[in-house]
DNA sequence: ATGCTTGTTCGGATTCAATTCGGAAAAAAT
DNA sequence: ATTTTTTCCGAATTGAATCCGAACAAGCAT
């Protein structure tokens, strides 16, 4: 941002650009969102955009982050329910709770999480890994069983990013050739089936060596 | 492309300036590549790429359709060895192999798919992603035991898209907390354990049912 | 209230990149 | 050699992004 508000009314404007920078976004798409189109569904002048952000790619940017910070904010309070579930159910509830949250506000975040891959929202994305790190970490404390896994750091790493990207990359098809709920189900077996392996072997290991 | 080439001349020219794109994007990423840059290294003038391209867009189009291609001309000649394979080989030989493609040409291809999300080359997937089923169907054909299997259409989707997600981003982090290798072995043991678990499932249904 | 300073808004002017266009040069066809 | 087709180009055009300075509002001391 060039310059910090300090008014109300200054404010007030930032807050109608980003608004309006997610609706334009929903509706266009951001490669035909024109800083003129953001200025006047927020109702100011095209000056005004300049006033609080160096250009418009800046505003998609602080857009990303309040996707992000939004999304963590779901995460959070979800935590202590989750880690309290099987492991199956953790992730369908979260899963399920992520798409309602997609899908609020007319799905205004959908379309936008659609788009956002075309924007630089990798680049803002490490505070949601970090959150999802933190929940895995979480759900490993309160079921000791799951730490015997090999390699935690690592399954952490692929499911995080694996899972994130197929259900973007799911929403963002016209046309899926699977269903939500099937996409869902399917994460939460593989997860489910690779921590019972895990477990057994470890068992299995356990016999053998003590 | 508004106009297609004819001569030897103007053949050699389109593909200058797609090798200039790869070339230009890579250094600068998409938003700030423009069209003077790739002119330039092409060594044509501006005025030629609107020769046999309608828009900048359409030229990055082309780039992805070739990238993609070129992906698939990996896999296809692969497929044969990959089946034959234990299924952890077979995921850790891919994945190896995909690797090395991507950081051929001074990592070219891996900095375009770094930046690849910011264009719509998810359109030009499709192909890769039929082609990526086909491996998967191939292998399966092979080896008749995972066959019982459930959901093997939402597993291959996650899976394929995951991996592939898992992979770029991987390459694409400046510091990851994991090594490429242990990426690579928590992918095939992931695949492993599912196909594992998945088939003494079905074993023990047919005790109950057969 | 009045004058002064600071913060805010705005839209015309400016800049810069994408795209167009018309004619020159090269290749092919006659 | 001449005509026709294809190719190439860069100056001119266009339109969106960005800048800027005057006008307007708020805060604040006197």
């Amino acid at each position: 941002m060039a310059r910090v508000p300090r008014q109300k009314r200054a404010k007030e404007t930032v807050n109608a650009i980003i608004e309006a920078s997610f609706i334009a976004m929903a509706e266009h798409g951001p490669a035909a969102t024109t800083t003129r189109q953001i200025a006047d569904i927020a109702g100011v002048g095209v000056g005004s955009l300049y006033e609080y952000f160096d250009n418009k790619e800046q505003i998609f940017e602080v857009m990303s982050e309040r996707f992000v910070a939004d999304t963590i904010g779901l995460i959070h309070p979800l935590t202590p329910i989750l880690v309290r579930k099987p492991i199956k159910d953790a992730v369908r509830e979260l899963l399920q709770q992520f798409r309602d949250f997609l899908q609020q506000n007319d799905g205004r975040y959908l379309k936008c999480a659609r788009h956002a891959m075309t924007l630089g929202f990798e680049a803002h994305m490490e505070p949601l890994q970090k959150a999802l790190q933190e929940l895995v970490t979480q759900y490993l404390m309160h079921h000791p069983e799951t730490l015997k896994m090999r390699n935690i750091p690592t399954m952490s790493y692929i499911m995080i990013n694996g899972g994130i990207f197929a259900v973007v990359r799911h929403l963002s098809e016209p046309a899926p050739p699977i269903s939500f709920d099937e996409l869902v189900e399917g994460l939460a077996t593989m997860v489910g089936h690779y921590t019972e392996r895990e477990i057994a072997l470890a068992s299995s290991q356990d016999v053998q060596s003590g």
